[in-house]
DNA sequence: GGCGTGGCCGACATCGATGTCATACTTTCG
DNA sequence: CGAAAGTATGACATCGATGTCGGCCACGCC
C-alpha cells in the first residue's frame, strides 16, 4: 500500500529510484513532517519515533535530496563559481586551491570551469553559473568588457575578479602588484649592472601583463636607461613562442645581457631557450614556481593560494550580508633571488 | 496588483529578489505555463505573445531558477564530483584539468573538494555530494575500505576510482600501469651499469605506491641484483623528509650510485638534495614534470590529463545508462631518458 | 451549418523537502 | 480540579519550475 513496501510486502531496498522522504516516513509509520523533524534533530520528536525514523532511513539507504531542501530554503546553493584558465597553469590551480580552502570552512564549495580564455564561453559560463544559483562568482576574466555583469552584482551574486581589474563594473578584486614587482625586478637587473635588458611580455592587452610591462619602464626610465628599446617583445602568448623568441633575441648583435620574462609560461620558455647556452643572459622572471630553486631562478614572487584565500574571503563576506563598497585587495610581490637574475653584465 | 509591479506603479526592477516566472507571466500578462514555453522554446507560443515574454524576461532580468527546474526534472543536477588530494599538486590539478574539459563536452560541470588525504573527511565529502545529487562521483581515494560507497554504487550514482582501486567495491577505475612503470625504470638504471640503487618510496599503504616498488624490485630480481636492499626507504611522505633522505643516503659507505623516486614531491626532493652535488648519483623519477627537460631529468612519464579524461568518459558512458561490469582502464608510462638517468655507475 | 482539427493557452498537479498552524494528549500548578 | 503550558504529531501550503490535460477559438471541409 505505502509506496515503500513492494507488492510481495517486503521492504524494497533495491527501488531503483532513490527513496524519498516520504517513503521513510511511509516505513516507520510516521508522518512526511515527522519523519523530517527526526532526522534534522529538530525538537519535540519522541525518543522512540526518532529511532524508528533514523531505522527506516538507514534500511532505505535514504539521503537527503539537496536541491530540494535548497529550492525549499531559499532558492540558492552552496556552491560558489570559479571561472578561470586551465587547471593545468599552475597558477590558476593555486588559486583554486586556495579558494577552495577558505571556502571549505564555511561550508561551500567550489564548482570550477575553465573559460579557455574565451571571453564568449566566459559568458556563457557566468550564465550557467547564475541558473545553478551559485552564492558567488569568482573570475579570473578572460576579456574585458564586464558590463553584462551589472545587473547580477546588484541582484545579489557577488563577482570577485582575480588577476584582471573588473571592466565598467564595480566589483571586489584581488590583484597582484604588478607594477611594483616588475619595478623591482627592473632595478634588480639595473643594479646587477645589466643595460640591454630584453623585456618578453604575453598579451598586452591584458591588464596584468600591461602592468608589468609599465612597472619595468618604470624602473628603466628611472635609473635613465634606454637599453632596453630595441629588445621590447609582447604578445608572446605560449611557451613554444617564448623559446623561439628569446632563442631570436640572443642572436641578435649586441644580444641583450638580461631578460625579464612576464609570467611563467614565458620564463619556461626561456629557460629551455637558455639551457647549454655557454654564456646565459641573466634572467628573473614574474611568478613563481616549483623547483625554481633548484634551476636557480630569481623570480617575482607572489602568493598565489593567498589571492584565492582572499577572493574566497571577500566573497563570503558578501554572502553574509556585507554590503559595502568594492573593495581591491593587492597582493604584494617580492624579487627572490636564486642566482640566475645576479649574474652580472659582461663587461 | 501583480508582483512585479511595485505598489507606485513602476516596474520593480531592483527589487532584492532575483524574479521568478511567475513574475515574469504576470508583467507579460500570460499565465505561468505559457512563460516558461514561450522561454524554453517550445512550439505553440504565438509570436508576439513569445516577445512580449521574452520583453518582460529581459526587464525583470529574470534568470531561470536552475534548482527548480532540476528538482522538477528529476531531481538530479549535471553535476559532477571530484575528490582528490590538493590542487597545488600538479597530479591532482591535470587530472582536474583532464575531467573539466571531457565533462564540458557532455554539458556537465565539475565540483572539486580536495580530501586532505584524511579518510575521515572524505567519507564526508562523498556524503555532501551524493547528497547535492551528483551524477557521478570520481575519487582519488586516500584510505583503502570503501565498502561504504557499496549501496550507493547500485543505486545509480556511478563511482570512478582514479589511480587507486576501489577496495571492496566493484566499480570502475582508471589506474596507472605502476608496476610496468617501475620495473622499466629499474631496468634503465640496471642497463646503465647501477647495483646500488636506492628507492625512496611515500608511503607503502597506498596501493600506487606498493605497485612502484613492486615493479622495481622485479627488475632487481630479474637482473639478479640485491644491491638496492640496503637503500630502500619507504614511507617518505613528503618534500622535505625525501630531501633529507636522499642526503643521508649518500652520505652512507658505499652511497648508492642511483635513485629512484616513486612520485613527484620526491623527485622534487631528491632534486634539491643533489644540487651542487660534484658527483651526482643517476637520477630517475616517477611522474613527469614540468621543466623536467630543462633539469634534464629521467622520468617514468604518464598522461595524467588523459587520466582524467578517462575516468570522465566512463563516468559519462554510465550516465547515459551504461550498466555493464566494471571496468579499469589503465594508462602506460614510458621512461623518458634526459640525462639524470643515464649517468653511469661511478666505477 | 456542422464538425473535426490544430493552434494557443491556462488550471492544476507535481518534484522532495521544510515552514506554519492546528490538534490531541500530557503535564504542571494554583 | 480546572486552566495553562508543553509535547508530539500531522495536514496543508510552499519554494519555482515543468508535465498533463482540457478548454476555447479559428479555420477548413463536406
Amino acid at each position: 500500500m505505502t509506496a515503500s513496501r513492494s507488492a510481495d510486502g517486503a521492504v524494497d531496498v533495491a527501488a531503483l529510484r532513490r527513496p524519498t522522504l516520504t517513503q521513510v516516513a511511509a516505513l516507520a509509520g510516521v508522518s512526511l513532517k515527522t519523519a523530517s523533524r527526526a532526522l534534522n534533530d529538530e525538537p519535540n520528536v519522541a525518543e522512540a519515533t526518532g529511532r524508528r525514523v533514523r531505522e527506516a532511513a538507514d534500511l532505505l539507504g535514504y539521503r537527503l535530496n539537496g536541491i530540494a531542501r535548497e529550492l525549499r530554503r531559499g532558492a540558492t546553493s552552496a556552491l560558489v563559481g570559479l571561472i578561470s584558465g586551465d587547471l593545468t597553469n599552475p597558477f590558476y590551480s593555486a588559486v583554486a586551491s586556495g579558494i577552495e580552502r577558505e571556502l571549505r570552512q564555511h561550508g561551500l564549495q567550489l564548482v570550477t570551469a575553465n573559460n579557455d580564455e574565451d571571453a564568449e564561453l566566459e559568458r556563457a559560463l557566468v550564465d550557467a553559473f547564475l541558473e545553478r544559483r551559485v552564492r558567488a562568482l569568482l573570475v579570473v576574466p578572460s576579456g574585458a568588457g564586464h558590463e553584462y555583469l551589472a545587473i547580477e552584482g546588484n541582484r545579489g551574486v557577488p563577482f570577485v575578479f582575480l588577476d584582471r581589474p573588473p571592466d565598467g563594473l564595480e566589483a571586489d578584486a584581488v590583484l597582484i602588484d604588478n607594477v611594483g614587482g616588475a619595478r623591482a625586478a627592473g632595478e634588480h637587473l639595473i643594479a646587477a649592472g645589466h643595460r640591454r635588458i630584453a623585456l618578453v611580455a604575453d598579451l598586452a592587452r591584458m591588464a596584468p601583463q600591461q602592468g608589468r610591462i609599465d612597472g619595468f619602464v618604470q624602473a628603466m626610465e628611472a635609473a635613465g636607461n634606454d637599453g632596453w628599446r630595441p629588445y621590447l617583445r609582447t604578445d608572446v602568448h605560449d611557451v613554444h613562442r617564448a623559446e623561439r623568441t628569446v632563442r631570436e633575441l640572443l642572436e641578435l648583435d649586441p644580444a641583450p645581457t638580461a631578460l625579464f620574462t612576464t609570467n611563467n609560461r614565458l620564463t619556461t620558455g626561456a629557460l629551455r631557450a637558455l639551457r647549454g647556452h655557454p654564456q646565459p643572459p641573466a634572467l628573473i622572471g614574474f611568478d613563481d614556481f616549483d623547483l625554481a630553486d633548484v634551476i636557480g631562478a630569481t623570480v617575482v614572487a607572489h602568493d598565489s593560494v593567498a589571492m584565492g584565500r582572499e577572493a574566497a574571503r571577500l566573497a563570503h563576506q558578501r554572502i553574509s550580508g556585507f554590503s559595502g563598497p568594492a573593495r581591491t585587495v593587492t597582493i604584494s610581490t617580492s624579487v627572490i633571488a636564486r642566482g640566475s637574475g645576479e649574474r652580472p653584465a659582461a663587461s
